[in-house]
DNA sequence: ATGTCCACCTGCTGGC
DNA sequence: TGCCAGCAGGTGGACA
């Protein structure tokens, strides 16, 4: 589930249950997941208070009293529930609050991580340190594209160049700004440059803003993958037509991903 | 530096 | 509760 509108969505979720509260428990299931689970998160985080929830790129940032930072990734399938009734596989980390209200933490592949860092050195942390501007909020820079032969998915993809895309909202953000995925950085143009520096935030701000009004119909924090699919116009949809022309939607492998385009719009 | 590929792990779907 | 191939939202690290 995890591009930068679903994590968005997700600590969204978990402010009202967390923001203020004082953690009575917080348990590990397993010893690592993409990495290890730190061995003191249990002893670090028991009897803190969450002063804030926020976000980093793709990753979930929960601050607390003591001056830690619970850093969370999502990875491919990575979910949060909030009062969950019943337990399921591949639930992880369990947060329990001095409120009895729960946020339980699933990730299938195991491709999440947990890490526990100084509130002060997030930015600095080695996973969080490279990775380049949030798209929201601030004029998206597209400057680094100059020169660049990869393909201009691949450098939508590239974390150190604008945090939080991926593999969705890149396409989606593409088909929006008429550019292919497979143009070369350097070879796109200014003007197809600033309609994909526009098309960027507001693609994301969409699925946000969709993600926000399932999450207060639904209570949850589960991040699922869902609100905003309906509101794809070339993710998964390939053999489809056109939302804008009719034309036939396109799937192509790049670098081992599917890349949707629609052949006559994009160019 | 840049570009490309692989690995990590489980679950689901569709075809046979 | 059939089996197998192919697919899936991420990304660090190893290569040329």
């Amino acid at each position: 589930m995890p591009e930068l509108p679903e994590v968005e969505t997700v600590m969204r979720g978990l402010k009202p249950v967390l923001e203020g509260r004082r953690l009575v428990r917080v348990d590990a299931r397993r010893a690592d997941l993409r990495w290890p689970i730190p061995a003191d998160l249990r002893q670090r985080l028991t009897g803190a208070r969450v002063t804030r929830i926020g976000r980093r790129a793709k990753y979930g940032l929960i601050d607390t009293d003591r001056g830690d930072t619970l850093i969370l990734h999502l990875g491919m399938s990575g979910r949060v529930r909030v009062d969950p009734e019943v337990d399921e596989k591949h639930d992880h980390i369990v947060i329990v609050t001095d409120e009895g209200r729960r946020a339980i933490f699933n990730d299938a592949r195991r491709f999440g991580s947990v890490h526990l860092c100084a509130t002060a050195a997030v930015e600095s942390h080695p996973l969080i340190a490279g990775i380049g501007p949030e798209p929201l909020g601030r004029p998206v820079d597209l400057a680094a594209f100059k020169g660049r032969a990869a393909p201009v998915k691949a450098l939508l993809l590239d974390q150190r160049l604008i945090a939080g895309l991926g593999n969705i909202y890149v396409a989606e953000a593409l088909f929006e700004a008429g550019v292919r995925p497979t143009r070369a950085g350097g070879k796109v143009t200014m003007k197809e440059r600033a309609r994909l520096a526009a098309a960027i935030p507001a693609v994301l701000n969409r699925a946000i803003d969709k993600g926000g009004s399932t999450l207060r119909d639904y209570r949850q924090a589960d991040g699922e993958l869902g609100y905003f699919q309906h509101e794809f116009k070339v993710y998964g949809r390939a053999g489809e037509a056109c939302v804008g022309c009719g034309a036939t939607i396109k799937r192509i492998v790049q670098s081992g991903r599917s890349s949707f385009y629609c052949p006559a719009c994009q160019k």
